[in-house]
DNA sequence: GCAAAACTTGAATGAGCATACAAGTTTTCT
DNA sequence: AGAAAACTTGTATGCTCATTCAAGTTTTGC
């Protein structure tokens, strides 16, 4: 089977991520990220068919990461509050929060209003994410409570990965405990 | 004195604001702008030199109205909290917490970090919301936590920015309630 | 070992775009 | 009024870029 295939696709889509945080999403061209792949444009095209298909399947793979750590975070945990604890870890997992991710993140949610395609994908990583916080959020805090704080926590989380692209500077570590401590005084 | 030049530069750069929000930052053209400013191209190279400068002239805009917003509402206020609260309001104005704004505002952002002009204006923005709030701060939290509750309050801030640009629903109200809900949250 | 399939690429194609320009129109000044 | 200054715009220019293609190379299946 397409074996050649599966590593093509991780090789081409890691460059497209580096690419991208190198150039910014706006100006990358299809010969930067044969460059930064040490292939060239037109095989690109070749796998991905167009620069659109490519910057999808980019996404997919960020999203399946997240994804990941999510469910691996949520598989440790045994208490409601341990498991919102482990959501809201997942979001600055180390393989995650990292400077060329963030930047990625960042600029393909700026520009996910004007592309069908990455409207979809943000819209369904959004529900997904939401409603786990939801999940748990509702056996510890009041019914009356639980919309806002999930917004709050969604919105705080967001802001941090958008500080993170800017500065560059992602410390994974230092944003997961400054994470659970914003996540304390919410639920306090 | 130069009148049209100043009605010019005002109609341009609000074209600017409605043409990014409708198209986005990555694909917006400046034939795009100048159908929304109802003149041509050509005209508003005449008057901004380059696409680029008009881009810088549009951030200024709306920079301007966040610094008019803050100074306004730090007039108003007594204490150091009623001041901490009209920073954190001024952030979600009426004339700023709006669709295209929260646009504009989030694409610009993301692509500051692959343009000069954009980054400067964006550090010094961030610098001197930054200093605003450790100011108040300093007066309501000990001294080891002013830096964190800061970070806290600006990454929130951003994320309901990132949040509102998504969804294109921007009530200004509501998030001026959420946001100070937040703040004594986060003074806890 | 060899044909077919899969893969790769340099160069060609053509579309879209910012900007420059020349030729007009309107406004200002006296 | 009339000249000069300010403004406006359609069109031309030249560039960048995604995508295509034909011609090669490598891998696979037998």
């Amino acid at each position: 089977m397409s074996r050649i295939r599966d590593i093509r696709n991780e090789e081409l889509t890691a460059a497209a991520i580096r690419a991208v945080h190198r150039h910014g999403y706006a100006q990358v061209t299809m010969n930067d990220i044969a460059l930064e792949a040490k292939a060239s444009a037109a095989s690109i095209n070749y796998y991905f068919g167009s620069k659109e298909k490519l910057m999808e399947a980019t996404m997919r793979r960020l999203l399946g990461e997240l994804r990941h750590a999510t469910i691996e975070r949520l598989h440790r945990a045994e208490t409601p509050r341990d498991r919102l604890s482990g959501l809201v870890a997942a979001n600055f997992d180390d393989r995650l929060f990292a400077p060329a991710q963030c930047s990625l993140w960042v600029q393909f949610w700026s520009n996910a209003p004007y592309s069908a395609t990455l409207a979809r994908l943000h819209r369904i990583n959004r529900g997904r994410v939401q409603s786990h916080l939801h999940a748990e959020l509702r056996q510890l805090v009041p019914a009356t409570e639980v919309r806002s704080v999930t917004a709050m926590l969604q919105a705080y989380m967001d802001g941090v990965w958008l500080e993170a692209a800017q500065s560059g500077l992602c410390d994974a570590g230092a944003a997961r405990r400054e994470a659970l401590v914003v996540l304390d005084r919410l639920l306090a």
